[in-house]
DNA sequence: TTTCCTTATGTGACCGCATACATTAGCAAG
DNA sequence: CTTGCTAATGTATGCGGTCACATAAGGAAA
């Protein structure tokens, strides 16, 4: 319609200063008039690069996961990548599922929550030969590149807090660990803090369940029943802690005089819970910039100074405990 | 490899039956040895369909949003459909600029959050020809298909209940409701009960605020320090309701019997508190499923029977009224 | 004037797959 | 033995861009 070639066109979009003046201004015209969108599909295809990274999450709708890709899609959009997200029920089925299928589609990163993968999952993204940044885990034999915080060290350090308030007997309510390497090595470190300090460990203290309020609520019911009663009760996830709290409040147990409480996350509710919940904080976030940081310095072909990012965490000491 | 042309791996990929057991096997074992992916984006641009929906949200890490994905992606990876996720921050120009940006890459589909748009983004959206949902409102003058609920008569609802509570003096906290038609909506709606009670509206009754707990319990500080001070405070999102019914448990106020408070979205953490919510609840979940199950419909071809669903609200009343 | 650059634009091949059609071989029916 | 059909495979072309290179026009330097 220019009476140009495509590739003057192709010119004009990507670099107008190489196409004189009046030329670009005849096709920019076009453009306009006929409303043309870019097909990046065609473009992908050509230069053999999508501009979307895939973020696998074991569920969306928990914002433990989802500021993670928040802190990434605020990076990425920078640009002009975009991310695919995929939610994997905490099933490692699932996710060699999706990471085949988000290769096929050749994303140009990706990005996976935990550090415990299928063998299938791991050789597919060997084969694929691009950026992988596994998140939220310190991994023993990582993938690729790593953005997270030891949960072991950090599970630890609450039930430390814990024991030097002079609490003995201490309860562990977390999630079921099969395939879950965050709320196994959590619960290790509340283990490695009760053995140091030579504290028994009871089994019967030990509570996995559901990622619910409800649940966390129902395991300190449970424990609260139980004969000896724990003195304090750390979990592995603000979620349990708000039910756990709530269920003494509703009970009239007094917290911490009663029973003590520690979570982990710092969720938005956790400073507003009465009391105020002591919890592990940790920099959801910045794991998902720095995880699109890292991405995007690999995919320019920068040199990675640190492979693994050890971002820490902090014992936010609060008024449960 | 396996001497046959490209067109014979095709078709063992796509239609298996129609190549010769021996030619299959062979060239099966050739895909498997060769740890072959198949290239969706080739296949999008010759198919010119990619099995992408785009899904935008104002903001990631609030389940009242990602619930909605989540729901969204349970029903379209069935079929191997995949989200594009966008987060506007309740920018009409980040809106359309994602918007552009995604159909540039050409997805099969689009869900936007909310009726209000940028002119530019309803043209850009119009020239594509692709199945749009609008969700979590009900539209004026919709785009395309519309997955949600009344939000105007659901503040309505929760406000009418505390007016036949007996309350009179109810103030309002809500959100900026600049391009945000959902809560602007609902603050339509308290009104509208209001006037229909002939109760008075009182400007300094209406706050509106940032999203978060903490701004909930600002502005509940702030409408007790008010004089008069309301009876009841109808909060357009249970994260302000929580703020408000915990700044009135820090200070000794009672909820109901000195504050009444109700929420609106029926969060988790919404039945769990002391007293319970009374709120709003929305079928967060639902309305990604639906949008999901419509997209799909849609892209197959069928007919779609009803280009507007209203999914309705339910007014759950609990101790905190 | 000729030569050589520079600037502006065009050409053709290719990215990996799908579509429509062509080709080949094998076999039953006439 | 043809003819005609079916089953199995191949060929050519296009999707909408990009890349490397070719070409044309104009001006400066020799």
């Amino acid at each position: 319609m220019a009476k140009v070639s495509t590739m003057t066109v192709a010119r004009v979009l990507r670099e107008p200063g190489k196409v004189a003046e009046e030329t670009r201004s005849r096709v920019e015209a076009v453009l306009r008039r006929t409303g043309y969108t870019p097909d990046l599909v065609a473009r992908s295809l050509a230069i053999s690069r999508t501009g979307v990274v895939a973020v696998l999450v074991p569920h969306l709708g928990h914002s433990s996961f989802t500021d993670t890709i928040q802190g990434m899609s605020d990076v990425l959009a920078e640009d002009g990548n975009h991310i695919l997200v995929g939610a994997t029920g905490f099933s490692l089925e699932k996710e060699e599922a999706l990471v085949r299928a988000f290769l096929s589609r050749r994303v140009d990163a990706m990005f996976l929550t935990g550090t415990t993968h299928a063998p299938g999952t791991v050789a597919a993204l060997a084969g694929a030969g691009i950026p992988v940044v596994e998140g939220n885990n310190l991994p023993d034999r990582p993938i690729g590149l790593v953005v997270g915080f030891s949960n072991e060290a950090a599970a630890r350090a609450a039930t430390e807090h814990l024991i030097a308030r002079g609490y003995r007997a201490i309860a562990h309510v977390g999630l079921h660990e099969r395939n879950n390497d965050r709320m196994r090595d959590r619960h290790r470190g509340y283990a490695a803090a009760l053995r140091a300090a030579r504290l028994r460990i009871r089994p019967e203290w030990s509570i996995a369940t559901d990622l619910t309020i409800d649940a966390g609520a129902a395991a300190m019911a449970r424990l609260l029943a139980g004969d000896p009663r724990p003195r304090a009760v750390f979990c592995a996830s603000d979620v349990l802690a708000m039910g756990a709290l709530q269920e003494c409040n509703r009970r009239g147990v007094r917290v911490p005089d009663d029973v003590a409480i520690a979570g982990f996350d710092d969720l938005e509710f956790a400073s507003q819970l009465l009391p105020a919940l002591t919890t592990i904080r940790v920099p959801r976030y910045q794991i998902g910039r720095d995880a699109g940081l890292l991405i995007r310095d690999a995919l320019a072909g920068r040199k990675i100074a640190r492979r693994v990012l050890d971002l820490g965490f902090e014992l936010v000491v609060r008024g449960s405990t």
